[in-house]
DNA sequence: TTATTATATGAACATCAATTCATATTTCAA
DNA sequence: TTGAAATATGAATTGATGTTCATATAATAA
């Protein structure tokens, strides 16, 4: 049923699927994917270093997978759409299926 | 609405996703979505050395995402079900949505 | 067996990206 | 304006991986 796209939109979801390939950003996107959190939450509750975090979420953020809202000191991260947990459940059912 | 999975089912999303995000195998996906194919005929359709194709052919292979089958000298590959298109279908959507 | 076609594989290389470490920046309170 | 808390960033390092090259294996035909 798919034809196949053109290289350079196949370039876009390479990128898109090498974002998403990542531990650290996997557990931060499902850590936000309930609700906004601040920096400091998300390094706790994704057990990684905080510049680890920040590196990870600035890459989010430059794909465009996040949103940024800044309250004082804090920044509060959230995921951008309904388009990266489509994603994320396409991922986890072919993983746990069989 | 998900949950976040425990780090093991994670580490098997971030492997599959990884597995996804290069550009020759997500063309390999492509050109065997709508039939199975030879490798030669793979490697045109896809226009990188017999090789590299080969090689992509057995990661897919190990990961399960594609299917195998011989006749003569010949070996055909398939794509191992529907998952693996529903998955490139997602991402398709996200990178030429908006 | 020999030759030929189709496919697979090991080694080497080169590039890229995840992580850490140290430090900078921002914001606000005192 | 000094200090502290929250976040960001640049450089360095280390490990992973895509690609190529050369060669091996498998299957068939002559």
């Amino acid at each position: 049923m798919p034809l196949i796209p053109n290289d350079s939109i196949i370039d876009e979801m390479e990128s898109l699927l090498n974002i998403a390939s990542d531990f650290t950003r996997l557990k931060i996107m499902y850590t936000i994917s309930e609700d906004e959190k601040s920096v400091n939450e998300i390094v706790s509750e994704v057990g990684a270093s905080q510049s680890l975090v920040s590196h990870q979420l600035k890459i989010l953020r430059k794909a465009n997978l996040v949103s940024t809202r800044r309250e004082g000191t804090h920044v509060f991260y959230a995921l951008a759409d309904d388009h990266v947990i489509a994603l994320l459940n396409v991922v986890y059912e072919h993983v746990t299926e069989e």
